[in-house]
DNA sequence: TAGATTGTTAATCGATTAACAATC
DNA sequence: TAGATTGTTAATCGATTAACAATC
């Protein structure tokens, strides 16, 4: 199972947006000032007022037809949207430095998110790395049954990932974010959301490539 | 700028998909065979054979009717398209450990990618880390601009984004993949792709959250 | 040939943009 | 009030899916 494809009539694209939203917000919120209108949001994070409010909209949410809208409420409303609350707890597997530089990202921990621990199959990786405590592969499953793990980080060599997907499953893992550059099966229902940068990297070349073979040496 | 919102018609969400199809049959190809299906194309990476069909349209290539598509004819027009030929130079700026996992991302170079430098503010960073020299971020500017690097990854803190982003548009980058959690503007012409992890997790955080709160606790 | 697969067209679906009445 | 901003509807745009004729 990949994402799912509706969860009630809800535009998929809207929801990312919405975690933009949130972290500006934040800014705004931190900045002092508890008003913020919806070309304001929009300028922050690179789109039109015209769709900030479609988004608004499509969720119910409502301003102030003079005032814009209240920072504050604005926020609270996204995060129960969003489910964001404390102790959203996570695991990685593959603490390679892709799977640390997660593990220290800032700005997880202001969202409720916590890492709670990674797993590796090398030993020279387990013990701690950064700020949270490494673990040999074999234990990644009985971790997550015992803490009631519901979400995993990807974060191993392509041939391995499959195989950790499942241990992740059998777990009882109900989502996923694989940075590894195959397409998984989950035995059970589990979503799993793909992460390859690889081809965004790609992505971005065939734009800078095809421009130049427009303006020039084509 | 960001990406450019359309070069000569074609599908924006086809280019990923063109990317994912050159991966498969370069281990199609590996495999030994040098005949694929439709149908196979899209089991690999999770899709319909008729989006395959379709996207191979948009860009007129063209299979045999009866016996499929030549996996090697296949690959060096989906190569062509892509611009994907030996000698992309790419360099990193902020050689954290995300910086390091980019540097050494197995199978960028035999896509034709290849990362030559990363630079740090942070003596410490510098020297070599993993693959790649990485040398003092003053020396930034004139490295792009002496070998003539057209693309540059973007791995600094949010709050450093916008000056580096400056320093390599001065430079002469044409493309940027930014990691940092912000909304950058370029002063020249040059094309940005956000990839920001964050919200990928948030994302799929959302999904999870949203079905546990129809089957169960909402 | 008969069967299978392609390539393309038309239909559907979904997302974004534009426009504007409502209203604070 | 006058002006400005919202919330929503309709129009547009783009992407995916379905269907099927073409054909190897």
């Amino acid at each position: 199972m990949n994402l799912p494809q509706k969860i009630a009539g809800v535009n998929k694209n809207s929801i990312p947006r919405l975690v933009q939203y949130k972290y500006v917000l934040k800014k705004v919120l931190a900045s002092g000032s508890d008003r913020v209108y919806s070309n304001e949001l929009a300028d922050a994070i690179g789109i039109t007022a015209a769709q900030v409010r479609k988004d608004f909209s499509l969720f119910g949410i409502m301003g102030n037809k003079r005032g814009g809208y209240s920072v504050s409420d604005l926020l609270g409303i996204i995060q129960r949207i969003l489910g964001s609350q404390p102790g959203q707890d996570v695991i990685i597997a593959g603490m390679g430095h892709l799977g640390i530089a997660l593990s220290n990202y800032k700005g997880f921990e202001k969202e409720g998110i916590c890492i709670r621990a990674g797993f590796d199959i090398d030993p020279v990786k387990c013990g701690v790395q950064g700020n949270i405590p490494v673990y040999p592969f074999s234990e990644c499953e009985g971790y997550i049954s015992n803490r009631n793990i519901k979400v995993g980080i990807l974060a191993v060599p392509a041939d391995a990932a499959q195989l950790v997907l499942d241990v992740m499953v059998r777990g009882g893992v109900e989502g996923v974010l694989n940075f590894a550059p195959v397409h998984l099966m989950a035995q059970r229902s589990c979503v799993i959301h793909d992460v390859n940068l690889g081809v965004e990297l790609e992505f971005l070349l065939y734009f800078v490539n095809a421009l130049n073979n427009r303006g020039g040496k084509a």
